[in-house]
DNA sequence: TACATGTATAGTTTTTGCCAATAGCTTTGT
DNA sequence: ACAAAGCTATTGGCAAAAACTATACATGTA
């Protein structure tokens, strides 16, 4: 048995179908085919159902997968760990980020961090929590930042900075006269949100229930962007919520409709997250130190009170 | 990488000698020699020190045994995954056994075990428990059975029975008037001990401490058999604790000697332990049920006080 | 200096991993 | 129903790699 053919056995497990993985792997099918073979007569087990379309696991078959994983994830971890000895940062590093951090801390420590580390080829996809979860999970991504606690034991977290709510609340709206808002205050029933797959909402949702304001049927215009939003709240269909990177930019008369909230403020916990396994974990730190370094800078809160991004 | 190339590796890294770790591994030196040049090259590092003799580890080719211990490990269960779905309970079996349990123990169960998995090649070695903890860390013991707790946090305990400590005292000894004992009646000064290396002996030592009753300096007979101690303390020397099995075989007048403790009596934890990768799992399984099922006869004590066999 | 001990190198054989070509088996579409 | 398409298995050949034997080389020791 080697680690190549557990690779193997990994790739036709992922795709269902050798000829797919065998792209995959760089190789050509009968080689997939042969190597695949060679493994199920060393154990004297079939792997996989040929007899299903598309290729099905055998209950032993899942069990060796869930294994081969461990296995092929150890071994590159060696490379990992000499590097790390050689001080090394570099090599290809694949990052998710949700779409309501993404343009707000992107530009802020992007710069920053390819500078200090050229020899680190970043791959930074915008993912919703969901597709980010699974992804670290079969290893598609080596890290990604997102809002937390998630509570999913194959993924390791650590807070990067803790981003308070801030309200949007035009003239027109019952809570404008108010300079600080209470969570109690807020009512899910005037609540313009982001449209569904956005941990944001679910967290906002999570805010406005906590206080035992349940929705009746609001009326429900939803979108997918806090521009969006904002503009929508101008138009007095109702006040919205920023996470509060987004609002300081915020100049002039604009500054009169955000409504901070009393601390302790609700706010989200933004982590950089990882799998378990801590592969790649030099450069998971490397970005996490710069990250840390220029958000410290922006944000200062403290005494804040953390909503769950989780929809339950 | 090849999974061959780390046991290459780690053989070496074992013996510290290229000629002794080819014979283990079944291969040749020159074998051994180019291979772990090749894992040397394809890192780029240096795994071991060949200036020193005998050969030493270099600080990053530690780290890299300590990983590659991890894959093998890891590989390694595929079979053992493989075995436990086929229902296949077979192979080489190491057990290591600590002297004061071995010879009450093993004959009771042994028969039984081998005859419920005749494929099972069972190898049993007599180790004291510093030596099983080692053996069991470098994979050179499958499972072992001890006093516990151990506080190992590479080793995991199943506790299989509590056997409560016996008193020995003969005629002319102080406590031989009392029917049962109480922890506080005992004397580190005349208490007969097996020699130092068993940790029976370092039970009773914890036993005495916890009283309070402090040694002087007492004279110091010490065996490496209950027999001997027995024979001692016939002779006025001095009383003993004997465990619960090494007991039940008394008869006549010798009942006489054998004192009880008053519940909850000071008892020692004797488990079947193994290493945390969990090897093997389906033999130590049927061990421990085997065990289990025999040892319920004999042992019905609930109401007991553990005592430590570790030598603080 | 000669010998013992241990690792590296050279040259050769054997094994194995891979590819191209193709056979064989289902499924799909007309 | 039959051809085409989509997949996997098989075959035969080649090149790379892993093993072996023999021997060179390095280092410590009598």
């Amino acid at each position: 048995m080697t680690i190549t053919q557990l690779k193997y056995v990994l790739a036709v497990a992922e795709y269902k179908n050798f000829t797919k993985a065998a792209e995959k792997t760089f190789v050509t099918q009968p080689t997939l085919s042969m190597q695949i073979q060679k493994i199920e007569d060393e154990l004297d087990i079939l792997i996989f159902d040929r007899s299903k379309k598309p290729i099905e696991l055998t209950e032993i078959g899942t069990k060796i997968v869930i294994q081969a994983k461990n296995i092929v994830n150890e071994a590159n971890r060696i490379t990992d760990i000499v590097d790390q000895e050689k001080g090394y940062i570099g090599g290809e590093f694949k990052l998710g980020i949700i779409p309501t951090i993404m343009p707000t801390l992107l530009p802020m420590f992007l710069r920053n961090f390819i500078n200090k580390y050229p020899k680190v080829k970043l791959k930074i996809e915008e993912l919703n929590t969901e597709t980010i979860i699974e992804k670290l999970e079969d290893g598609h991504l080596d890290a990604a930042i997102a809002a937390t606690p998630l509570q999913n034991r194959n993924i390791k977290e650590r807070p990067l900075y803790y981003e308070p709510f801030i309200a949007y609340v035009t003239q027109n709206h019952r809570l404008y006269k108010n300079k600080t808002l209470e969570v109690s205050d807020l009512d899910l029933t005037d609540m313009l949100l982001l449209e569904d797959g956005h941990c944001f909402r679910d967290g906002v949702i999570n805010l406005c229930k906590a206080t035992g304001n349940q929705e009746g049927d609001h009326f429900s215009l939803e979108s997918g962007s806090f521009e969006t939003l904002v503009k929508l709240a101008n138009e007095d269909l109702g006040m919205t919520l920023l996470p509060y990177l987004h609002t300081i930019d915020y100049t002039g008369k604009d500054l009169d409709f955000l409504k901070k909230f009393k601390e302790p403020s609700p706010a989200r916990e933004v982590s950089l997250i990882y799998h378990k396994s801590e592969l790649k974990m030099q450069i998971i730190e490397a970005l996490r130190t710069t990250i840390a370094s220029v958000v410290k800078g922006a944000i200062t809160f403290q005494n804040v009170q953390i909503i769950s991004p989780i929809n339950k």
